[in-house]
DNA sequence: ACGCTTTCCGGAAACGTTTTAGTATGGCAG
DNA sequence: CTGCCATACTAAAACGTTTCCGGAAAGCGT
């Protein structure tokens, strides 16, 4: 099949009216619509999408930037596989495709998404893994592209942003650990300069003092998000002289090291310590004891994220309410034995 | 920027000569070539790809073809993820974008795959998760798109494809396990319609007949690959008449479940029966006793999977030797204390 | 001075599609 | 009958780029 002009060939038609026949436009015979949508078929003729692409200057992808860093594959579980569910199910319905980029991790990503962004090879962006301040949200805002960011940042004025809701579960996990009459409760977290440890800590903080208890920084434990950090924070713990009684993680697969610190240390979580963790991840689920965390749904997310885009695409605006431009994603408690250990008779 | 009229405007040089000049092609003196670059530079002016491609008929990307069903979600590690890491560092040196064409779960794989292609979006493609026998695969060869397969398959006459190495994978653990003494060897594997597990248990058996030992059909346990589908191996396992002294699991996801039904029954892994798992997953490596199991690198795999690609494609194969149009894998096996349970002194 | 090659550049066609402007036909009101 | 509108189509322009072709200028040997 060599293009729309055979086509029109073949049905004895201008080329013109083909396309519009295809394009379910107005200004054609329903019955030369059924024609020409029948010969299609037959002949197996999709349009070139480099050709629509020029012409309408819009190319029905939706960008979805990674980063496939080696710290990210070996530390996220199915994060985005996940998402992308999600994402599909709305914009498959639109006919739009998703293209996910990952940014090579020898590339700066801002110079990754710039030159993506030159090519016009999307109508719009979510991009992920935002920081605080991050060149890319200017970027796209300059380049008048629309997206959703995948995490808030203070950059770019006010964008459109999904975040979860660390607030909420900070706050949970501090107000269930002083329940249970904890008052010396320390939290593993990364450093401010990541969004989620800036958020969580100074969250960790407001609740702390809205039980009148005092913020403790030596009771703040800044390690990598990871297996090694949560061995590391189980370490640092340990050599306080005041040791709290219980502990909260970033991060969920810090529980698998600090497990072992602790296993190390001879104390038992749930029976000398509480411990609760940040994300349900599939690795930890198999923690012995189970892992107190939070829960949330990849693929409902995906749907937000998705829907919260189009909004944002003039095109597709219509279909679905302005709705508020950024979005707190909640997280479900999901108890488990890692923090039965109370102060409490 | 408008485009490579107005930086040829900008210049007061041709468009030809611009062109020319961005695509280091000879026929342009080097100073013109000089202050083309730089001026392309300092504007900010990439090419646009919708142009480029309707020309070239060609668009500079490698479709990944994943699938983001439910199933691959949750059993799966972070594979797709690793290998990317591996596909970039290759792909990029040579300009083209990988992009990750993640099929809606709700759509057949082969028709999502026909529209892409006959979009003409991608140069190449790579899909994985084969069938054995896989439509996909004689619609790229019919469609003449260059394409690896991750994943052998009898479909498309000879194609190229890399596949993990099964065989030897099998092989090596019946080997191990015999030569501690067990002769009463199970094996956890989906059912044959899958090619890891027709391969997988056709191997197990060859291996046993060479060691002398009768293939016994009850030791064939059929499940899923997944953390359930251990729970139920053990189960079955543990209703046979006459018991095995050590079982192979091909996902290790499997051993999760195995390790639970066990422990229910009061059997210890290593101790009263030999446990071998296939592929190193992160998640069984927090398992106690470790795992014994088979590792492979991802990132390197994705090297090969590129440059066996591009060695496919005609304007790149004369940087890649035309090597084997088939590669088997190879992992390395990881010793744990799961199949330290001997039969001899 | 002449012819030849080499080097460099400009003009224009071509890629496949969508969309605008224009045209023929027929119906209908005046 | 005339004018007007609606319908359904055709012809052609436009999108941004690459590449083919031809030609000007310069270098070189004779």
């Amino acid at each position: 099949m060599k293009g729309i002009r055979q086509l029109a060939k073949h049905l004895d038609i201008s080329i013109g009216t083909v396309s519009r026949a295809l394009n379910d436009r107005p200004d054609v015979n329903e019955e030369t619509r059924k024609r020409v949508l029948a010969a299609a078929e037959e002949l197996g003729y999709v349009a070139n999408q480099s050709g629509r692409s020029l012409r309408q200057g819009t190319t029905n992808v939706i960008g979805l930037m990674i980063e496939s860093s080696k710290e990210t594959v070996e530390n996220s579980d199915n994060f985005f596989l996940g998402v992308t569910g999600g994402l599909q199910s709305v914009l498959s319905r639109h006919k739009l495709d998703l293209l996910m980029l990952p940014c090579p991790n020898d590339e700066d990503p801002h110079e990754y998404l710039k030159r993506m962004v030159a090519r016009r090879i999307v109508d719009a962006m979510i991009i992920s893994a935002t920081q605080r301040v991050d060149k890319r949200i200017d970027l796209l805002v300059k380049a008048k592209i629309p997206f959703v960011a995948l995490g808030r940042s203070t950059s770019g004025g006010n964008h459109t942003w999904i975040d979860l809701d660390f607030e909420g579960v900070a706050a949970c996990a501090v107000d269930r650990l002083v329940s249970k009459g904890h008052r010396r409760i320390a939290i593993a977290a990364p450093s401010n300069d990541i969004n989620l440890g800036y958020i969580f800590v100074d969250t960790y903080r407001q609740a702390l003092e809205r039980h009148g208890i005092a913020f403790d920084p030596s009771l703040v434990i800044r390690v990598k998000s990871s297996e090694q950090g949560g061995y590391q924070a189980g370490h640092e713990m340990l050599r306080l002289d005041s040791k709290p009684t219980a502990i909260i993680l970033i991060y969920e697969l810090m529980a698998i090291g600090l497990y072992r610190r602790l296993n190390e240390a001879g104390i038992i979580p749930g029976r000398d310590l509480a411990v609760i963790g940040f994300r349900e991840e599939p690795r930890g689920k198999f923690l012995q004891p189970s892992l107190t965390c939070f829960r949330m749904s990849l693929r409902d997310l995906g749907v937000e994220l998705a829907e919260t885009l189009l909004a944002t695409m003039p095109a597709y605006a219509a279909h679905y309410p302005k709705g508020a431009r950024n979005t707190i994603w909640p997280l479900e408690l999901v108890p488990g034995e890692s923090d039965a250990f109370s102060l409490k008779a």
